[in-house]
DNA sequence: CTGAAAGCGCTTACAG
DNA sequence: CTGAAAGCGCTTACAG
């Protein structure tokens, strides 16, 4: 009957307690679903809870509880569409999980993701899921998480770390790209953007490697083009593909970011993508069907991922995940316009 | 000296002080940068708190101050770019002010946005930053969030809700739309897309047709053409533009989503869109100059939108502002290739 | 089925 | 400058 708020002003479980003349124990077990509370009683409690609107303050049952409903997520880069649906996927597995999500963005700094870790553990996350910036330090990074909080490693590998890994099959995911062009009688393919010390680059090279191997090819180093993964360097770096005579007719690109730009700096110089210059990206993010033409490339399906990130994180948490994962996510061919034969 | 933890196996403050020889009043005073202690003390404590891997339980703390240090974030969609880059602003002046962002989405259902509220209140958050689902309930939603915390409601208003606005100059930017095409000759000009019944799709009309009027052109309710407002469902209504005969020479399109999709609508039609049928859209999102041809759009400049938004709801919880604020932020067209003359 | 008491990890007057 | 004590809002044995 007393709507008298406490001296902070905040409703508590006393409030509701002394408004339905229980102590807080029952409350507590009201709000927990116990088994053990009377129904009329249960009913009565409920019913002050809703008239009064009291809001269970969560962080303070966690710390008696010494639990966490908490998974942060630190990705580098929101902006990039591939990053975004990751992380609503993250969200939406979470959040039908009961947890909840904390976001960090490093903006591809690694003193910043540093930075971002170290503020986002003190809210006590039960795990983390962190795409790790380019040029990340395993080691600080191990330092600034401490050993009591899981973390899942997402899409670039980081090397020495202990942790769980979830990634893309790269390598298999080039080598469809490759075999496309080649099957389209292309001969002379560039491997164009990203930078050569990511894990996922590398892989990415490889299997474009693999795949000209088996039909007696040699990769020409002049061809393995380095780029920031973002659309404007890599329309900035067009011109390196036609640096020497004979130009490659086709370029197997880093990531659909880097292809966009890439079709961009053609245009700029002249040429039409899917007519006399074939590309291919990697990932399938929402614009590669808009583009002109619309690019075929390799879909990763990053909100499917986002929700495996999160499951994967969650069985960490409750203990049912074994030794350390490393779980690789299939990945398919999209055929679209962008690549003509020759 | 003594690594031993306490029985939960998390390392505490009590942990530092024995190991420093404090007490743990000391330590805590070290930790807030408190100027009454000793130097030496305050290195030895700093020497062992980094020795021991010691991590603040800011949760704690929070608690026990009667503080909180995050701000949750309502996003409708994350995978619409413009939210995306916006979510981008917000977690970055958040975090620039010391505050953790606590993320939900509500794929634009108003119960996933009442339950995601619900949930994320609970984890008592300074403020809610909510960019609401279209057909929210206001009522519902101030039962759902209670009289303690702020909100700032971004984007799209909420009918008889007592909380602060951020919003964009709807009105003026698509009056600056329809000027253009105006300019360019076009007479017969439809809006396409959005739904009339959220704000910001009334505004923009409203903008529309008062360009219109102004060269004394009738308002035709024909070529006011509803959709969802996303790619799809644009795509999939852009035979309506030519229900009747003479039709629309161009369209003022409610964002960028439904303007690429108008685009791909009218392709697959065999139109050319740019060269005999004119589009703008609303957003300038990063894949609007990808577009072929690239989109003349009105900018809105979603990232920094969300450190203003950012900015507004701290400057709310520190107290400084005023009455609930209705901020408006400038929009300016950004001429492109979409629009040929007539 | 309910109540009194202790405690999660911190902070903050208050003594000294 | 440092220590002992109370308390933030909750939960959890333990009695009854």
């Amino acid at each position: 009957m007393n709507l008298r708020k406490n001296s902070t002003g905040r409703l508590t479980l006393n409030d509701v307690a002394r408004a339905a003349g229980v102590s807080r124990a029952t409350v507590s077990l009201v709000l927990r679903g116990s088994p053990l509370v009377h129904v009329d009683t249960r009913a009565r409690v409920e019913a002050e809870m809703a008239r009064l609107g009291y809001v269970y303050n969560r962080a303070a049952a966690n710390l008696r509880r010494r639990v966490s409903s908490s998974v942060a997520l630190v990705v580098n880069d929101l902006s990039n569409p591939f990053f975004a649906e990751f992380a609503a996927g993250v969200d939406e597995a979470l959040a039908a999980a009961g947890y909840v999500t904390l976001l960090g963005s490093t903006g591809e700094s690694p003193e910043r993701q540093l930075a971002v870790v170290g503020s986002l553990i003190e809210h006590d996350p039960a795990a983390i899921i962190l795409s790790p910036a380019e040029g990340s330090d395993a080691a600080a990074l191990a330092r600034a998480v401490g050993p009591r909080t899981p973390v899942l490693v997402f899409n670039r590998e980081l090397a020495g770390s202990p942790w769980d890994f979830l990634g893309l099959d790269n390598r298999r995911g080039a080598h469809l790209a490759t075999e496309h062009l080649l099957a389209l009688g292309h001969r002379r393919i560039a491997f164009f953007g990203g930078h050569a010390d990511s894990s996922s680059c590398r892989e990415r090279r490889a299997g474009y490697a693999d795949a000209l191997r088996n039909v007696g090819i040699a990769v020409d180093d002049d061809w393995l083009i380095e780029s920031a993964p973002t659309r404007m360097d890599a329309a900035a770096r067009t011109g390196l593909l036609f640096a020497r005579e004979p130009a490659p007719t086709a370029a197997v690109c880093y990531n659909d970011a880097v292809a966009l730009g890439l079709m961009l700096g053609l245009v700029r110089r002249g040429r039409h993508p899917g007519r006399d210059f074939a590309v291919t990206g990697f990932d399938d993010i929402p614009e590669a069907i808009l583009a002109a033409p619309p690019l075929t490339t390799i879909a990763a399906d990053p909100r499917a991922r986002g929700r495996q990130a999160a499951q994967l994180v969650l069985a960490r948490v409750e203990g049912t995940a074994p030794e350390p994962q490393r779980t690789i996510a299939a990945v398919e061919l999209v055929v679209r316009e962008s690549c003509m034969p020759v």
